[in-house]
RNA sequence: GGCCUGGUGGCAGAGUGGUCAUGCAGCGGCCUGCAAAGCCGUGUACGCCGGUUCGAUUCCGACCCAGGCCUCCA
């Protein structure tokens, strides 16, 4: 069973071989820190630190970076509008993420670093693209001059006279060429700014990610992944920095891409106002839930969040969890191995729509094997698959009763009301029994009559 | 305008040159005091038009439509 990867260089799918097994590098682009994050977000934390996971299975070493950017315009203003200093926005908003990340079953990463703990890295990269001829200094800036670098644009596919062509932005007069970025600009004394061969500034987007990818995973990684909205420009001028910087080697060997999650068909974004913050979900559904449709669409296609898509996937796990409650007394001790198929549908470029159609599959087959000799390896095997794709990590009980947001259950009073029912039904006083149960579905209840008993569920919202 | 994706059954969503995705919902039946859960059964799906082929949803071309990027964005 061999990794395949869809590599963005090449737009295909390419069988995956690591420079070197014992150390296998991947680094994803976090987030900025000026606010919660939202559920869009959350794609490339959750489908890349599953990709960490399985690297993890098959190479001896990996490690998986996903940096925490904290310097940036937008943090400036959320911490002016704030009141507040810039370090406590970043401070709170990175530990929110770190929180809403833990809650969603999301491993967090090997090293995480930040933009403003790489400064003199930042400054030494930009004084290497200097010196190269790859950089210039104008007017207390750094810019990446373009043209010194005859490979950009490959990776999404764009030649500079089309980015000169269709440019819509103002270019600053100091620019050699309208497509030059900004390394590094002045801060003035009311913004967060570092001493520098240039004056004091900070440092542009772009180039932090080129300094920590090479200060902790080497100058050649070998996945770089992120949103497919950063393809262009911001990965675009991390290869370009790295490659100049480093003397024309390749910086990434891989370049993965999610796809946009829209709402009612638009893009979810930050820019368009329609974002669901990923803290105010999870409050509202099970974080599995959430992990669910956000992985049950290829994580390169476009996914729409959507009522009826929670509801599936509600409904959906339901039913896993429902073999699982019948399975409760068996014992799991055996080996819980991935079955293979299930891996090989993950490894197969991270399909896990594939993946999830096995897992149903698995859990039929758990399903069916209650009361038989194949039993624990059933539910051995369930738990082995859903596990890897962080799903199924609950006991059954404490899934069912999981109070629906904004209210509580009252287990004792459900309880009582069932004993009453069954007193009730023992008596053949069936209406009295059926009012019984009337009073538990308004409470949000709905009851299953079985061989050993009366159990119980929240009715989902 | 340029570049790039994608259009699959009621909905979601994989995949394949020639039997079955899968899930949710629906319908019929079994079971049940009734339900719920479960079980059994149940659907002439692949945007449009050409082409290649013995055969195309799958390959090629045109067209239509939708979305993304080209500006901060996961």
């Amino acid at each position: 069973m061999n990794l395949r990867l869809h590599n963005s260089l090449s737009r295909r799918v390419e069988d995956f071989v690591p420079q070197d097994p014992n150390r296998v590098t991947l680094y994803c682009c976090g987030p900025t820190v000026y606010n919660y994050v939202h559920i869009g977000n959350a794609r490339p934390a959750v489908v890349f630190a599953l990709l960490a996971r399985l690297l993890r299975r098959h190479y001896p070493g990996v490690v998986y970076a996903r940096n925490i950017t904290d310097v940036d315009d937008k943090i400036n203003t959320a911490a002016r509008e704030a009141g507040v200093s810039i370090g406590t926005v970043t401070d709170r908003y990175a530990a929110a993420y770190r929180d809403d990340m833990a809650r969603l079953g999301v491993d967090p990463p090997d090293v995480e670093p930040h933009a403003t703990t790489h400064i003199p890295q930042i400054i030494a990269m930009c004084e290497r693209l200097i010196a190269g001829g790859h950089a210039y200094a104008a007017e207390d800036h750094v810019l990446f001059d373009v043209s010194s670098y005859a490979d950009y644009g490959h990776l999404s596919g764009r030649s500079l006279d089309d980015m000169i062509a269709g440019a819509r932005v103002e270019v600053a007069p100091y620019k050699k060429n309208p497509a030059d970025f900004v390394l590094w600009k002045p801060s003035s004394d009311d913004l967060p700014g570092w001493d520098s061969p240039w004056g004091r500034g900070r440092p542009g987007w772009h180039i932090e990610c080129s300094a920590m990818s090479e200060t902790h995973l080497g100058e050649t990684i070998d996945i770089h992944a992120g949103g497919v909205d950063l393809q262009f420009p911001h990965h675009e001028n991390e290869i370009a920095q790295s490659t100049c910087a480093h003397g024309g080697k390749i910086f990434a060997r891989y370049w993965l891409h999610n796809g946009m999650l829209t709402l009612e068909g638009r893009k979810m974004s930050k820019s368009v106002g329609n974002t669901l913050v990923l803290h105010e979900l999870l409050d509202l559904f099970p974080a599995e839930v959430l992990r669910f449709v956000l992985l049950k669409a290829h994580y390169r296609q476009p996914l729409d969040w959507s009522e009826a898509a929670l509801n599936q996937a509600r409904a959906t796990l339901d039913g896993w969890y429902g073999v699982l409650r019948d399975l409760a007394t068996v014992d799991t001790a055996a080996e819980a191995s991935v079955p293979e198929t299930f891996e090989a549908a993950l490894l197969d470029d991270l399909n896990t729509p594939d993946a999830f159609a096995i897992l149903a599959g698995l859990a039929d087959t758990a399903r069916r094997s209650a009361g038989t000799a194949e039993a624990s390896q059933a539910k051995a095997q369930l738990l082995a698959a859903a596990g890897l794709v962080g799903l199924l990590r609950l006991e059954p009980e404490a899934w069912f009763k999981q109070a629906a947001a904004g209210t509580e259950i009252d287990a004792e009073k459900v309880e009582a009301l069932i004993a009453q029912r069954n007193a009730a039904r023992a008596a053949r006083d069936f209406a009295r029994a059926d009012a019984v149960r009337a009073e538990l579905t308004a409470l949000g209840v709905t009851i299953e009559d079985g061989a050993q008993g009366t159990r119980w569920r929240v009715t989902r919202p």
